[in-house]
DNA sequence: CGCTTTTAGTTGCGGATGCAACAAAAATCT
DNA sequence: AGATTTTTGTTGCATCCGCAACTAAAAGCG
């Protein structure tokens, strides 16, 4: 596993951590002030909405949602006392809840999405060429494919080996 | 301002928030698995030290460092409380503090840098070539800089034209 | 079949952080 | 100068979230 860092490389962490806080927070103010839920809310219901026949285990559903096992059972629980989505039991496997995205949650879905597509835009897009878009496209999908896997032991393998 | 939202750039967005959470989640375990404070911390203590002589007003500092004013007001406690910082009233001004990094506050950053530098290495960087590293500088900073002045009024000014 | 290990989801707890309200000081206006 | 407004930092409060411990169920193993 390369550690070395370029120079290059570290100023493109800089401007990647920095422009995500700030692009984050701004849609979450341009949420906030239009009275919807965060993007927390958005990340759950939108997995679930690409999601055959709209529900998914809770495990899958924290690793989509990018949430602990814990941080998603309370999302759920508010979730599912907004009517948003339901808990479904499983019938093969008694330790199994489905989380089952309602037609309240469907459109809460398609009232935050204005907002959050003009946020991205705004804050995002409008900074980017097509072609810088595509290659950051490119660029960013091969780090997030790279820890896909990567859940609640994130680094523990490697860093036992330093 | 422009709000429409092309393809190519969405799907470049959903790979940005993507592997941000990814990496930073990682990089935050590493640090914790190394008993060290977490990137909050850094971010302060980085952004004293790159300053001359190594002092900043409270709340230049909450936005260098991406912290709301109270955010930033108990993460200094903390930082004083663990002497790597010191508050400093200002003369010239009642109303400002600052605050100042101490030679413990500079040892404590010489003790985090590896262990971040080897986790934006391993998540990071070592998905990328020179060529990409350069690219996403340039194309994050101008984002970056066009929300520089984006403070706790984040979105108010532009939401109210819509 | 029982016993152990693993997996899924929940809960107690504590930490981090933002918003609104506040106090103090400075700046502005008349 | 006195009154009003703005700025700076802090505090009360609420929310969000992760870790560790727990329960229940399934899988693996003798």
């Amino acid at each position: 596993m390369k550690t070395s860092l370029p120079a290059g490389h570290l100023d493109a962490w800089r401007k990647y951590y920095t422009s995500f806080w700030r692009v984050f927070a701004a849609i979450e103010a341009d949420l906030s002030a239009a009275g919807l839920p965060s993007l927390s809310w958005y990340d759950v219901l939108y997995e679930l909405y690409l999601s055959p026949d709209h529900h998914l285990r809770m495990c899958e559903l924290a690793r989509s949602a990018l949430l602990s096992r814990s941080g998603l059972t309370r999302l759920v629980d508010k979730l599912e006392k907004e009517k948003l989505i339901e808990r479904k039991s499983c019938p093969s496997d008694g330790r199994v809840y489905h989380a089952q995205l309602t037609a309240k949650g469907v459109e809460t879905l398609r009232k935050i999405w204005p907002v959050y597509r003009a946020g991205i835009a705004k804050y995002f897009a409008s900074q980017l060429t097509e072609a810088e878009a595509r290659d950051i496209e490119r660029s960013l999908a091969k780090i997030a494919a790279s820890l896909e896997s990567v859940a609640e032991t994130a680094g523990a393998a490697e860093c036992e080996k330093d």
